[in-house]
RNA sequence: CGGGGCGUGGCGCAGUCUGGUAGCGCACCUGCUUUGGGAGCAGGGGGUCGGAGGUUCGAAUCCUCUCGCCCCGACCA
């Protein structure tokens, strides 16, 4: 994944000095400010160039994991018919949240909040033996869920991004293999992200089955409330390899399934935090293969209904519980991974020869180099530059001025600590180029 | 779905109580001066006050209905 660079001048970046009055926590004003998101409707965005790069990011971050972990993408329509969710038994239970629809020819549609039915619909139509399985399919698509209140944001819209993942398996081991890999999956995908992601048990709800992890992202304006051991604060993960059974053995449940009375970490050590839910696995046997009449034929002949399980990851939600995660007053802190420009070229005086000669030098050497630069040479006063740069977080700022000009170096920033150097011009590109 | 709040130029707001024909800051356009943390001066453009009815000589302001958005709660990924 690697976007073109770009001039400020020609960019679409729309940032606002003022906090629109309608965002009330940190990542809805903040991706509004940095001109990420517009809001169409309750709960219903459009994404601005800044705000897809940085979604088209994290789904790149989130592909690689899925391919790694052995499941294969697929694309399914947001569309459905309401046919194969009445054959699982869903249509009428799915209350007010589903959004359905009628075609021309008055037949009932749906835009799809999940897509077990679709999924399972494909398999049955294509799987015939056991040696087809095991299987895990996955798409990133749209999801609708007509909510009765969308709120912060991004963070809990009606129209959402989400990536779905399907395993089916011959037998619970299976299952349960394809589970522990999209664990693993998920750890390294959350890690990757810059996140420090917790596991717990959680309630598979409405959707059904037994065994289910959420991953939390920790922060204030979580809408969910864990519990969980404080060992997970100075656990240090392997992300590469980790020990899921470890990590499964520490203490963490959701509100719902947490009991006090039966909890086994003692007080002192029982934490209770708040968390945005980023992403959710769970197995639930043969709920949607059974009543969907989905079946192989085993090398003895018998034809077995396969097991199944579904794992998603919040995709349009996780730019903003980025955010949450890593901000500070004067804006957005992106990881490195996600950033939408890695570096921030500033000019500070556009009208100065030496300036402007040596920018457009400094930028056809990282566009050459393949370095993702965003290039502010608009005719804009220093103070304003500093504010966008810092407001829309990329990770590293380099500033030519007429000052460094003439000394023959120029300034580069980290944004994450704020800290400034004063290098010659090959020292910085050599820290911004590998 | 219960409770509360808000719709006035692109954004943030005042004006509404007490009716008299719309204002401030930012942004935008022009010119000059500025240029290392959201500049100064001068000039300029842009608003059927969410919408529809009604009351009145006259409605942003009062009344009725309606649409939209936000917050708290319940619900949910």
């Amino acid at each position: 994944m690697n976007f073109k660079p770009m001039r400020l001048s020609v960019f679409f970046l729309p940032t606002l000095k003022e906090t629109p009055a309608e965002a009330q926590i940190v990542s809805h004003r903040l991706m509004l400010r940095a001109g990420m998101i517009h809001q169409e409707s309750a709960g219903i965005y459009s994404w601005l160039p800044l705000g897809i790069r940085v979604l088209k990011k994290i789904e790149g971050i989130i592909r690689a994991e899925q391919d790694g972990a052995g499941a294969q993408e697929i694309l399914m329509p947001t569309i459905q018919s309401a046919d194969i969710w009445r054959e699982s038994g869903r249509y009428d239970d799915y209350g007010r949240e589903m959004l359905r629809i009628t075609d021309r020819h008055d037949r009932e549609m749906l835009y799809g909040p999940t897509n077990e039915e679709m999924v399972t619909g494909i398999l049955r139509d294509h799987l015939r033996s056991y040696r087809d399985l095991p299987l895990m399919l996955y798409h990133i698509q749209w999801k609708f869920r007509d909510e009765v209140r969308p709120r912060f944001g991004i963070m809990r819209g009606r129209e959402f991004l989400m990536k779905d993942c399907y395993s089916f398996d011959l037998d619970f081991e299976g299952s349960k293999r394809a589970y522990n890999a999209m664990f693993a999956a998920y750890l390294r995908t959350f890690a990757r992200l810059g996140l420090k992601a917790v596991p717990v048990v959680a309630d598979p709800g409405a959707i059904g089955g037994n065994m289910s992890h959420e991953f939390h992202i920790l922060a204030e304006t979580g809408e969910s409330t864990i519990f969980y051991d404080a060992a997970y604060d100075d656990l240090d993960l392997d992300m590469e390899n980790p020990d899921i059974e470890a990590l499964r053995g520490i203490y963490a449940a959701e509100e719902e399934k947490h009991d006090p009375a039966d909890c086994p970490v003692p007080p002192e050590r029982l934490k209770q935090a708040k968390g945005i839910e980023v992403g959710h696995i769970f197995y639930f046997g043969t709920k949607y293969s059974k009543s969907m009449g989905l079946t192989v034929t085993k090398a003895d002949g018998e034809e077995i209904t396969p097991e199944m399980g579904s794992y998603g990851i919040g995709v349009s939600r996780l730019p903003a519980a980025i955010i949450e995660a890593s901000h500070d007053e004067n804006g957005i802190v992106w990881p490195d991974s996600v950033a939408p420009f890695q570096v921030g070229l500033v000019n500070l005086k556009t009208n100065d020869a030496d300036c402007l000669a040596l920018c457009e030098d400094i930028y056809a050497r990282l566009e050459n180099a393949g370095i993702e630069t965003l290039y502010d040479d608009r005719d804009e006063r220093p103070g304003a530059k500093f504010a966008n740069m810092d407001l829309i977080g990329l990770p590293w700022q380099l500033v030519v001025g007429p000052r460094g000009v003439k000394a023959g170096t120029v300034e580069l920033k980290r944004r994450a600590s704020g800290e400034k150097e004063e290098l010659s011009l090959d020292s910085a590109l050599a820290r911004l180029i590998p």
